[in-house]
DNA sequence: TTGTGCCTTGAATCTCGCA
DNA sequence: CTGCGAGATTCAAGGCACA
């Protein structure tokens, strides 16, 4: 397999007089971009390597083994070799741009800030950074950090005054039950059947949900319009913008990803008219800790809890457990134990004293949702 | 008020010999920090200023002032002089910092990619990125763009193998009801009773909300330390920091900002006793050898071990050793080897069957630091 | 057919103190 | 500074077997 990575056209590729629409480009995407029509493509999406620097293994508290991004495509020397790399790929996508265009690209903290430092540097105008919330993240198995549960999208035009890319203002906030789209897009990342393998393991180590390229290509695309891909893989970016009525160019090196990515895009079915109609996320209902409560200032640590009886009572501390009688923990726990019962609502159990009346803390969690909308 | 700004002391501040503990420096932040003892600081909070443009406040890397608003400089020299900037204070902040030290940035998509880049070429190494996802953000009005809902803040250690530094992992699991914080934080803005007004209008543009500090504070700090804020604008980190028992030391360039945050602090009700308490790590609880129990009398040698399934069993030996099928060890290397696991939680692994139930062994080891305490 | 419980898995810069 | 060994550490989904 290592032998894939070689392949490549002997030669700078002979420059396009016209676009090469829904196809796959096997070689080099620097070269590639270069050999296209200048201001030719109207939008850019690219996932490029991330840089990641892994140490050693990795298991998970049950022992198992997680199967770690070690791939070739991913190691560079060193930052100055990456920014050398990110610099160039970013300069010909920008000379192929439309001027109505704009680009995407996604990353996360070890990369993404080399990222949008140099598109910056080239002239590029950030128009938002996009925080997609993983519903489902891979948890910090060693309790050593925050769970990185996010990964950042940068969305540019070509500079401070191209203001006539696309943003389909109107299509978004119908997605988002009439509020306006925000920066931060709750979605799952791809799993399940969506997740392409072969021979039972994954296909691309870092397939990107189609839900997310669903929302860059509604909100920045129109239809009949060209998507270029830097970091094809394993051809998402393709197969929504096929589904969307878009028009998608792939650069990919590896063989093996191009045969997963044109076998992935050929099942794909295209939309069509009512089809296109969108399905609203579901709204769940928040849950709030009741430590955000603390946080917020609605509760100080230090105040006193009681149950409706007033037999029992319990002292909030600074992050957000509860003691009585020398007993630490969650309001549920701690209203468990001092009833001697096996389990508790602490939400409906704990109360607090004011002006002689008892509120349940519930109430405060019932503010807290209210403001969430 | 323009005056304000250009209140500075006439030279370069005098080097403090220690620590000028919950007070605020009046000056230009990089010389200040230099005046302070290397090594010093346990963490330091910026919200450095987002603007590009620089309103004349900034200085270049040589102190020379960087002159009137009304240059016309283009986006490029602003950007480099902005970097200049951000790198001189980093650097400056890297000195201060204690080995085991950490500092928070927190920046928007203008700055933030500056921010987290020099960051990196400095040589700090990113822990996390963390998203302040805003329940209550200021809407689009025109349409444009998506809705900007989010920050970002950037928490970095000293450099790689750095690693001693301080983070309440449980109190931060505590504090989101039992599951791992993650690197999305939903917190409201800064608005109603705890937004300073200094005659009916906002006292500082740009007041973070206490409930950001909180989180940041209570997860990378511990009781006592020492918090630098070198952007102290209305005192957020110095009011959160007393009322939560660490220490502040506070730099801020103008009269105006002092004055409010000098105000506001002293208001502030610091908080003690059981309230500060926050769930401590397991590491940092007393070890007890296994053959601490054996000592005791707690374990007989010659008990048996099983694990959970009791597909594995294993003797204890006189020396806290145990013994399975002549292999002999600690509870978890045996525990590790006859699961074919790379590692083992003897503790939780083993069990001693009584009357029918199973009991893990750490449920002994509990009892002897309970004895201890 | 539906519900329950078990197993697997995901872009991860993932331990620490002591000899 | 390195090596060794104690011992701490996971959340949400989807698939699948089985009742």
């Amino acid at each position: 397999m290592k032998t894939s990575k070689k392949v490549k056209p002997a030669a700078t590729p002979k420059p396009y007089t016209e676009l090469p629409l829904n196809q796959i480009l096997q070689g080099n995407c620097i070269e590639l971009m270069n050999s296209l029509p200048e201001k030719s493509v109207d939008v850019i999406f690219a996932d490029p390597p991330y840089n990641m620097q892994l140490k050693g293994e990795l298991h998970r508290p049950d022992n198992s083994h997680v199967s770690a991004v070690n791939d070739e495509w991913d190691k560079f020397d060193s930052l100055a070799v990456y920014d050398d790399f990110t610099r160039e790929w970013l300069t010909a996508a920008h000379r192929i741009l439309k001027d109505t265009g704009t680009i995407w690209v996604i990353g996360s903290y070890h990369n993404i800030y080399r990222v949008g430092s140099i598109l910056q540097d080239i002239g590029y105008w950030v128009l938002n950074d996009i925080v997609w919330r993983k519903t489902n993240p891979m948890p910090n198995f060693r309790g050593t950090r925050f769970t990185n549960a996010h990964e950042t999208m940068l969305w540019c035009n070509k500079g401070e005054g191209y203001n006539k890319y696309t943003f389909n203002y109107d299509a978004m906030k119908a997605l988002n039950e009439d509020i306006q789209m925000r920066s931060d897009w709750v979605l799952p990342i791809c799993s399940g059947k969506e997740r392409l393998k072969v021979n039972g393991h994954k296909g691309h180590s870092t397939q990107k949900p189609e839900s997310l390229l669903y929302r860059v290509l509604l909100s920045s695309t129109n239809k009949g319009d060209v998507v270029l891909d830097p970091f094809f893989g394993s051809g998402t970016t393709g197969a929504v913008a096929k589904k969307l009525g878009r028009n998608y160019i792939g650069l990919e090196m590896e063989d093996k990803y191009i045969s997963l990515a044109t076998d992935r895009i050929n099942m794909v079915e295209p939309l069509t008219g009512d089809a296109l109609e969108i399905t609203p996320a579901k709204r769940a209902q928040a849950r709030i800790p009741f430590g955000n409560l603390v946080e917020r200032g609605m509760i100080k640590p230090g105040t006193v809890l009681v149950d409706p009886s007033k037999k029992h009572s319990a002292k909030v501390r600074a992050d957000g457990t509860i003691i009585s009688k020398d007993d630490k923990g969650s309001i549920h726990q701690i209203g468990a134990r001092v009833q001697g019962a096996p389990s508790c609502n602490g939400w409906t159990f704990w109360h607090l004293e004011v002006q002689n009346n008892l509120i349940p803390i519930d109430t405060l969690r019932q503010q807290v949702r209210a403001e969430l909308h």
